[in-house]
DNA sequence: GGATAGAGTTACCGATAGTAACAAGCAGGT
DNA sequence: ACCTGCTTGTTACTATCGGTAACTCTATCC
């Protein structure tokens, strides 16, 4: 069995772009997404020429960085999603996951998300960069939901679309919600989980209307 | 009747700096939110140290220039959101208000939410910054919303945590189905305000389970 | 031994954010 | 008349970054 000289090489490269990555991990999450090219080089022990003939140029860098990440969040989030169980605990396990994807590493989070914002120190302000990051994210998890509800749930006709609007907007709702939570941790996690699912069972159509308070 | 000199200078800078920030205005919704510091100044007929004189750093330009139509289109939703209308209707029109917004300006859309992307030429990928901006902006709808919902809805004990919560899950919802919707076009804007609102009027948790379909 | 292919390096380019350092107009006080 | 102080504006510069061209080194195959 003669392994041909080619395929010892690809592996090889490929061996040499995961170590990359790591290293680029590294530096991503101690210096932030504003980190540079050079600094990335220098981490994983070379230099510049070397990381573009691998990615291409930073934005390759970083899409395949958050490639890695984002796969393991939706490999997750398909979990939940599929569990056998009734609508309301997949919608509550999903949920959690996501929340305690972010909470877990919230640096992973801010990279994917907020590549704009420097993790550390108030560093210079120039020089980041994979902007478009976060939307790709966001949108693989709102077609992923949007299949997920067009399988599982009877809508009638037009069920397709709605499913989609709807997998896009459960996936914000999400997104926006675990951001701020994240950031000002007004309850835990499970009240979080709780409160969003009520939200999406029609507790605002429900609720009525206050009467009470001053002036009224 | 003296205006003192010192007032007089005062209206005069101020007045500068709205010429300054319309000229800031017309170069990013040409160019991009990868606009320079060059351009801008050229724009406005200067040069780019009196930019810095009135903005500090780039972050600071753009965070104004964020603020004018973070502020023009937090108005818009106020009035949408305090019409006199029963509960339902308000919240289609606060939907259909913001979709509205996003459809009528798509550059100033994506300035604010998507400062990462170029919107016309694709030209060099570097430079581009004030990532930070979308995040006040829904940051500030999210508030916004959850004070009239703690307002205006009777939630029971915990309620203005609940508002909170739900503020934000609304506005992010609201957020990523309308940035989904503006790339793909899928169907009119009435029908996504429709779909939505059926979200949350618990539509979600009222549908039956599909028992169809292939392998059933 | 000599050609070939990949990994790696140095040294550079062009653009950008941001910053001195300096010049010109214009008030008011002496 | 002259100086002082303030604002507006400029030119010219630095530092840094993404990205690239051209070269070297090493090992492998003929």
């Amino acid at each position: 069995m003669e392994t041909s000289q080619r395929e010892d090489q690809q592996r090889a490269a490929a061996r040499r772009r995961k170590e990359l990555l790591e290293a680029a991990d590294r530096v991503v999450l101690r210096d932030g997404p504003g980190a540079s090219m050079n600094a990335i080089a220098a981490e994983a022990g070379i230099t510049k020429p070397i990381l573009y003939r691998h990615f291409g140029d930073k934005g390759g860098l970083y899409r395949a960085l958050a490639v890695r990440h984002t796969d393991g969040l939706l490999a997750g989030l398909r979990a939940a999603l599929d569990a056998p169980a009734n609508r309301r605990d997949r919608v509550e396990r999903t949920l959690d996951t996501y929340l305690a994807a972010i909470e877990a590493r919230p640096q992973v989070y801010r990279f994917l998300m907020h590549p704009g914002e420097d993790s550390g120190q108030p560093e210079s302000e120039q020089g980041f960069d994979a902007g478009r990051q976060s939307a790709p994210l966001l949108r693989r998890m709102g077609e992923e939901l949007a299949q997920v509800i067009a399988e599982r749930v009877d809508l009638g006709t037009g069920g397709e679309e709605l499913a989609r609007v709807w997998g896009h907007g459960i996936v914000g709702m999400m997104h926006a919600a675990g951001d701020w939570w994240l950031r000002e941790r007004p309850c835990p996690r499970e009240t979080l989980v709780r409160h969003l699912a009520d939200l999406l069972w029609g507790r605002l159509a429900a609720a009525g209307d206050r009467t009470d308070g001053p002036g009224f």
